[in-house]
RNA sequence: GCGCCCGUAGCUCAGUUGGAUAGAGCAGCGGACUUCUAAUCCGCAGGCCGCAGGUUCGAAUCCUGCCGGGCGUACCA
């Protein structure tokens, strides 16, 4: 609708004379329903370019337009205010979009800005060391959803998780593991060690200083002793216990995503850029354009000439590369596989790290325009009033599990999405545990189980929903409202996909819930005359078919019944 | 010090490209169920949109400076 009416704006325009070419016409959906169902300041804007008072303008341009609208679908074009022109559209035109809705069923909302574009979602991305936290679980739930709204508008969309698992972390993993076999295969002496916090804790004499000290360890550990005996103490080689820590963790994460319906289509490894020649390639490439430069036994990059107040190490001294370096190198793979669009979803710590790989990117000739990173802020559970405190380091944290089992994955995936990527999130577990209508994923989901319940009894009741209802019978100002609410689906989902703003949808989903709430509490199905309860049914259906699209794109059930 | 995010109702937060009288949920107060799910609906109350300047016909939104909070500013990831 909006195109239409912006290109007869534009003939009134060009008529008018004297407006530049590059002028943008801006039509927005105003707050008030008084205001129209569009409305655009076109006329104010051009004030002081014609010299002419903005409410002239806007008359001169209210009464053409009204010449040339489409009657059937733009109903009245009214200059208000200060020298908006409000249009409003004709009924005819919500019923036929109406109608379109029902044609349409699971796949309306669906667009095709992004159609024969490949997109490559990057999210999770946590190395296997340990059970995913609530902060992965914001990372998981964001680009999972996001991912679905890029497949809503058309892309085709893989979704990847990259971890590192090369490099000194995995290491420290191993070295833990081997330190609790060790103390299970012999007797091994004891040492103390002190955290953060100042208590100390016993641990084998071989565990590192910074060692892992998870139940989780012990538990792999146990495994692997199960299985060999005392077999692994001969070699000094950390790689049994790498192994067996990376695919005993990697089991417990998928399992964890799974509960969250998120299903992976690809995994990423730092190991295997190495094995491809990936990294050395990034070297070489940012070598040959002279960005690098050796100091102190460690490779540099210039990071200074993109506005950076330090220089950054690529290679350490020990030879080892700094986990930036294979991160350019997976970028770089990538821009190899061809996408169109690829969207990394971060933490915000990682804020600093980024620019740093879109730089080296820009050196070696990618285009950083279709990298899109996404950074959304910390997570912080609380009980009501209380903070709930974790400690990363004893792994004595509640994990995302912990969450999905206490909340259930509904209302978890939920509030991760009800909020801006951009707000620190207060996670709410009294909120969150509370099955009521303080709750508000219940709203949502109620909403549509009332419908199919109201849908259930009015066809027990002998109604029926007609394919060929008489949708012009939905006069009722709760009607016509719900119907202008369902339409703008499509739109909202667009929205939310381009500004990767998975919040969009909850906000917009609660007020389809309302609208329709008010529907349903002023207008009976059942009691009504045959022809008005099978508009009706249709409309309701219509909702039903909003609701739950709206959730299945945010990944959230949608319930027959409550 | 520097960089990024945030500051909007008692609380948690919406408010895309600058628009008309700044919204929602929760909490508070008052109403509505012998009728399709009351996990609902209707109403009331609640605001110097952190502060001060600036740009504009018009600023919660853009720019500058300050104040407050978070996260960074590693040869950790």
């Amino acid at each position: 609708m909006k195109d239409p009416l912006r290109t007869q704006i534009r003939h009134v325009l060009d008529a008018l004379g004297d407006v530049p070419d590059d002028f943008e016409i801006e039509l927005e959906e105003p707050d008030r329903p008084e205001h129209g169902d569009l409305a655009t300041n076109t006329a104010l804007r051009l004030a002081s370019v014609l010299g002419d008072n903005p409410r002239s303008i806007a008359e001169t341009l209210a009464a053409q337009l009204r010449e040339r609208v489409d009657p059937s679908r733009i109903q009245s074009v009214e200059v208000a205010g200060p020298g908006f022109v409000n249009f409003r559209f004709a009924q005819d035109y919500l019923f036929e979009g109406l109608a379109d809705l029902l044609a349409e069923g699971d796949t309306f909302g669906k667009t095709d800005n992004g159609t024969g574009q490949t997109a490559l979602v990057e999210y999770v991305s946590a190395n296997p060391t340990g059970p995913l936290n609530v902060g992965h679980g914001r990372n998981a739930v964001l680009g999972d959803t996001i991912a679905n709204l890029l497949e809503w508008t058309g892309y085709d969309v893989t979704r990847e998780y990259y971890y590192n698992n090369a490099g000194r972390q995995m290491r420290v993993l191993a070295q833990s593991v081997r330190a609790r076999y060790e103390a299970l295969a012999g007797d091994v002496s004891t040492t103390s060690l002190t955290l953060d916090d100042g208590t100390t804790v016993e641990v084998p004499a071989g565990f590192p200083e910074d060692g892992y000290l998870g139940q989780y360890i012990t538990e792999i550990a146990d495994d692997l002793y199960d299985e060999h005996g005392d077999a692994l103490l001969a070699t000094d080689d950390l790689a049994p216990f790498r192994e067996a820590a990376e695919q005993a963790i990697f089991a417990d994460i998928e399992d964890t995503l799974r509960a969250l319906t998120i299903d992976m289509d690809g995994y990423a490894n730092e190991q295997a850029l190495h094995d491809e020649g990936r990294v050395q390639e990034v070297l070489n490439g940012l070598d040959d354009a002279g960005y690098t430069y050796e100091e102190n036994g460690a490779l540099w990059f210039k990071t200074t000439e993109f506005g950076k107040e330090d220089d950054t190490v690529l290679v350490k001294q020990t030879g080892e590369p700094t986990y930036r370096t294979p991160d350019i190198a997976y970028h770089t793979a990538k821009f190899g596989r061809g996408f169109d669009l690829m969207v990394d979803v971060f933490g915000a710590d990682h804020h600093a790290a980024y620019p740093d790989v879109l730089s080296a990117l820009d050196v070696l000739g990618h285009d950083t325009d279709r990298v899109d990173v996404v950074l959304y802020q910390f997570v912080t559970l609380v009980r009501g009033d209380e903070p709930v405190k974790m400690s990363t380091r004893r792994a004595n944290y509640v994990t995302l599990d912990d969450l999905i089992d206490q909340v259930g994955a509904d209302v978890t995936r939920f509030f991760f999405l009800m909020r801006s990527p951009d707000t620190h999130l207060n996670f709410d577990l009294e909120l969150a545990e509370e099955e009521s209508e303080k709750n508000p994923v219940f709203y949502l989901q109620y909403a549509h189980a009332r419908i199919c319940s109201v849908l259930d009894k009015a066809e027990e009741v002998g109604f029926s929903h007609d394919a060929d209802a008489d949708l012009s019978l939905l006069t009722h100002e709760d009607e016509i409202a719900l119907i202008k609410e369902l339409l703008r689906f499509p739109q909202e989902l667009q929205n939310a996909a381009e500004a990767r703003a998975p919040h969009f949808v909850p906000n917009y989903l609660r007020d389809v819930a309302t609208a329709f709430s008010q529907f349903y509490d002023h207008c009976q199905i059942i009691g009504e005359e045959n022809e008005r309860a099978s508009a009706r049914m249709q409309l309701a259906r219509a909702a039903k078919t909003v609701l739950k699209n709206g959730l299945t794109v945010l990944g959230i059930s949608a319930p027959r019944q409550m």
